[in-house]
DNA sequence: GTTGAGCGTT
């Protein structure tokens, strides 16, 4: 009984006849329409901004006298924002402030204004040097830029600062 | 008791 296989193939032999033709147009329809058809893969889409994503609502000051205390910092800051938190960085063996603190704001905006209206003004006898502070994340590495900030992000160790990882691992 | 560019800790 071979003749059921012969009636099978016949009947499927017609449809794939026409199914290979349309394929064959589909291929080259395609083929037409696709202008890269061998081309080396794009380069990753990589965020536009800086390699060093400043904290929008900290604010890095510097400049600040010996006695300059975090309730100065707060009373000199809280008139163009609300001060979230101000630390001042002291001494770890002195314990003498080391000139330079951090002045959180409810957000960027209020900071902005704060550093924009701070920045270059002078506090107990010292001009203040105000900026947005930098992405401070334990377990990672603080790349300071001090020269550009979109240029060299290759090699930071020309124009930006490394600050190794304290904690060894194991 | 000193010094003066900078980016931190719970």
């Amino acid at each position: 009984m071979a003749a059921r296989a012969l009636l099978s193939r016949l009947r499927f032999a017609p449809l794939s006849h026409h199914h290979h033709r349309h394929l064959g147009r589909a291929l080259s329809a395609a083929a037409t329409a696709d202008p890269p058809p061998d081309e080396s893969p794009p380069p990753p889409p990589h965020p536009p901004p800086p390699p060093t994503p400043p904290s929008n609502s900290k604010l890095f000051v510097a400049g600040l006298s010996w006695s300059a205390d975090e309730r100065s910092l707060t009373d000199a800051f809280s008139s163009f924002g609300t001060v979230t938190e101000v630390r001042i960085m002291y001494d770890k063996n002195s314990g003498r402030s080391r000139g330079f603190g951090f002045v959180h704001f409810s957000n960027e905006y209020e900071a902005k204004c704060a550093k924009d209206a701070m920045d270059g003004k002078v506090m107990l006898g010292r001009p203040l040097r105000i900026s947005f502070a930098l992405d401070k994340v334990r377990g990672a590495p603080v790349v300071v830029p001090r020269l550009s900030t979109t240029s060299e992000m290759k090699a930071p160790s020309n124009g930006a600062k490394v600050y190794p990882v304290q904690g060894s691992p194991g």
